[in-house]
DNA sequence: TAATACCCTACTAAATCCATAGGATAAATA
DNA sequence: TATTTATCCTATGGATTTAGTAGGGTATTA
């Protein structure tokens, strides 16, 4: 299951998405409109502002705003963001990659070539799940 | 990510399959061989057993053996058994759905409409990683 | 300069994970 | 029948993560 946080973030972008591109939206709207606990919702918004996703204008008329193209931005990117690693292994994820203790031949692992088939077909598809392809697919 | 719980019962299983059907193991003797904390597998091989996946027996002699054949043992079932729903968001879930309630319109929802293919995908590919095609694998 | 709205730090309740401890129960064997 | 063997069961605990809340700081703009 992927954690509230990262629900919420898919839920706010999808929504800014769908806004006139560089016009700063309030929090308080995202968070009203979306039922995202606005505090909450600051500091996911932050992380995606650090991130490069998003960019914000503070004082009057300020607000939050998608930063890169809705074609560019995609569920894998978002994902691994807040919840990390796709992988349901240690031993299949490129960059938090552990090794298992008890494995003596990794190439030959019939558990870990499962996991590596699910997740390189995972990561294909979320990728392919920009904010463009969600906001399609509502339709 | 997947327990440990859940991979320790994997490793558990994959031993087991591989041993003359219905002679009980030590779970000492799993444990040892697959570098598993005894009182934590004891937990496990409990559960597999209520499940039916696996049967024991008591006393001298005793341990534990599989009940189900290996190639109807997969790893969709074991992940299930101990890490509750694979899907990624509880409205892509049969047995633990629980609607968003942001969501208006789920049939129209293109995050939903992501994520249960996601879903499909990854179940499709665990059910037909079995006991036996994982030993198959290793080869 | 005052209002607006984002930015930052700290704290917390609850749940989950990964075990460990200690004994109860059942089966085989001497 | 007593003893050994090995599974079965209950309770407990530390560490980490999750999902927030509280309260104020800082920058911008009218």
């Amino acid at each position: 299951m992927i954690s509230k946080k990262t629900k919420y973030a898919i839920n706010a972008l999808v929504y800014l998405a769908q806004k006139p591109s560089q016009q700063p939206v309030l929090i308080s709207e995202i968070a009203e409109h979306e039922h995202i606990p606005q505090k909450f919702l600051e500091a996911i918004l932050l992380d995606l502002k650090k991130d490069g996703i998003l960019a914000s204008k503070k004082g009057k008329g300020g607000g939050y705003f998608l930063l890169k193209s809705p074609n560019e931005v995609n569920m894998a990117d978002v994902m691994r963001l807040f919840d990390g690693p796709i992988a349901l292994l240690p031993c299949v994820t490129y960059k938090y990659y552990q090794k298992c203790e008890e494995c003596t031949d990794e190439a030959s692992c019939g558990i870990r070539s499962v996991f590596l088939e699910v997740r390189n077909q995972t990561v294909d598809l979320l990728k392919k799940a920009t904010l463009t392809e969600i906001i399609k697919r509502e339709k």
